[in-house]
DNA sequence: TTGATTTGTTGGAACGTTCCATTTAATAGG
DNA sequence: CCTATTAAATGGAACGTTCCAACAAATCAA
């Protein structure tokens, strides 16, 4: 039923008795047209009932309003913040954003991004899968179409970052840690096939040692990164003969699944082992205990993400710097008490 | 730099040596080229870092393979759940869903709805922004492009609808907190403009009416579908003179909202006050305590959806039927132990 | 040998826009 | 009254594909 045969410029020009251009011109808002003309072409736009075909446009002017937004795990509200970020800055410059998930898979990945080029998007703006080969983005260079990656970064690649100061934030959680009195720390979760995992584990590192914790008392266990990949991880911690009283996770999705199996450990986190996350997610401040945790800004980083991206488009360039977004330690409940509470800061 | 005119189907037919239209017949697979041939010129598409303009394709053919998904909150996890599944689907079918969010804005949603039928998709998939208006949709409809809604269905409208059983969910969820021994109920959540909102609150009012408990026992507190609603519902409630001991919750988050408000006032949810979710999301069964809810299967709805949209496209039609899907309660702590346990005295 | 058939390949006309060059109409200057 | 100037509208040639009708070469039937 319905579907007539899909109205065209040259419908409305007929219905309003001008020419197509004039269509055309009123289509984009020229003030060439006189009001009173505008008006009726309007109209007529009404009464057929006309959608604009943006796939013909372009094949004149190459100028699309849309970017693409490829994200490897949508189901991490990280992500989902970041996206919220960069609507806000992409809606007030009149381009759309078009979200599309790998769910951490390289093959689809490719797929997704295919289809995201032939779509004729303005720009890219990814979040890579792990276990991306290489040469994965070399066809969209080539292309000469503007790409930022956010958060995490490929090993060679000249394509600009925007992610948070990852050494720093594991720097800042790790002192914390120390500060506490702990002198047996993990790291738990992540996977170093991961850029950022080596940046997060060198801030780790590099603490411990500043701070006088010798490396044998240091203890790192890759993993998933997620709840179930921070459950394993505790498990094989406690199952060591020395085991840690603390431990930075990868993410905070790994923090919560160390609390979750020292609960189910009858051990009391905060009190009986210390964790730290990464990212400040939301449910960061809502869980219990309240989880400790590096925020990163999400919202922040995707918001510059559209800047810098919005900048690549209009000065026609594939370069730009990489940003790397300030972080702080928000200290609540999960590291044991900090002193008595009043000055805390856990809202 | 680099930003060469991009290649087109000739610049590959001249490199190989071919007509457009033997490109043209290898792009597609068709097994009327010989191999060899078909050979050199997929050798020269790599030479020339060709991509294909879908744009100009379907302005032929009109067979996007691309369809939108326009969801009206991307920060909650129900929904990325519920994009996952249809992902699956999708995938398997050749589709590549593009994920839109209207941020619960009508006039985001407007931009991009248009944004997407310019875009050409074959269809789409929405969960519609509060507010929208009844006529909202009728451009599509007018277009005759297939569209379904997802979770939420608007007033007056035919678009076929694939939505939990909202009414039977909620009269589980409320049988379950009388069965409690709970007395005085509330609604919490949730406002009045969504049809959702009228199920879930019929549900709750039926089973309060069928076992018993007296309509001035009941308690209805509109709020946003969010933690900070949920605190706000809570504190209204416990305000009033004859407070309310259970609450039914318009979804998980509103529930999260009052658990956390539960404790900044040193209540014990579950043990002081039940309460019961909605939606049961991955987190319902990690908070502290685990959270009573009722579980609709989000990645089933969102396969259902594709399915229902799949067989549209195929069959050229823009009518379906609606499809509800079946729910149950997951009984977890939020409502306390399972004996009738003491109730009264709150507040 | 000749015509018919099959196998690969090809030119050209769409498709729905934009935009340049032009035309037409109206206005102003002399 | 004629010519410049300005304002408004228009025709037509792109843009990068698909697909139909046509063609050439090789194979087959007689």
């Amino acid at each position: 039923m319905a579907s007539r045969p899909k109205a065209t410029i040259l419908d409305i020009a007929r219905e309003a008795g001008v020419s197509k251009s004039t269509v055309s011109l009123v289509l984009q808002g020229s003030d060439l047209i006189r009001p009173e003309t505008a008006l009726k072409v309007r109209k007529a736009i009404e009464d057929v009932g006309y959608v604009y075909n943006r796939g013909a446009a372009n094949l004149r002017k190459a100028h699309s309003n849309v970017i693409g937004m490829v994200i490897n795990d949508l189901t991490n509200p990280f992500f989902a913040e970041m996206a919220v970020g960069m609507e806000r800055v992409f809606q007030s410059a009149g381009i759309v954003p078009f979200i599309a998930n790998t769910a951490e898979n390289p093959v689809r990945q490719e797929e997704v991004l295919k289809s995201l080029m032939e779509q004729g998007v303005a720009g890219l703006i990814v979040s890579p899968a792990r276990g991306t080969t290489p040469g994965a983005f070399r066809r969209i260079e080539m292309a000469g179409l503007p790409i930022v990656f956010t958060m995490r970064r490929l090993p060679e690649s000249r394509i600009p970052v925007i992610a948070p100061d990852n050494h720093r934030g594991a720097w800042l959680a790790t002192a914390h840690l120390i500060g506490k009195g702990h002198r047996r720390l993990a790291f738990f979760g992540g996977s170093s096939d991961l850029v950022v995992y080596h940046e997060r584990l060198g801030g780790f590192r590099e603490a411990c040692e500043a701070l006088g914790i010798a490396k044998r008392d240091t203890l790192v266990v890759e993993g998933e990164t997620s709840r179930k990949g921070g459950i394993a991880c505790l498990e094989t911690a406690l199952a060591m003969a020395d085991p840690p009283t603390a431990a930075l996770c990868f993410n905070d999705a790994v923090a919560f699944g160390v609390m979750l199996a020292l609960r189910k450990r009858g051990l009391e986190p905060g009190a009986d082992f210390a964790v730290v996350g990464f990212d400040d997610v939301i449910e960061a401040q809502h869980y219990m205990p309240t989880l400790t945790s590096v925020a990163v800004d999400s919202a922040g980083l995707g918001e510059r993400a559209a800047h810098v991206m919005l900048r690549m488009i209009q000065s026609r360039t594939t370069r730009a710097e990489d940003h790397i977004g300030a972080v702080n330690l928000v200290v609540r409940d999960s590291c044991g008490p900090h002193r008595p509470a009043g000055m805390g800061d856990a809202a």
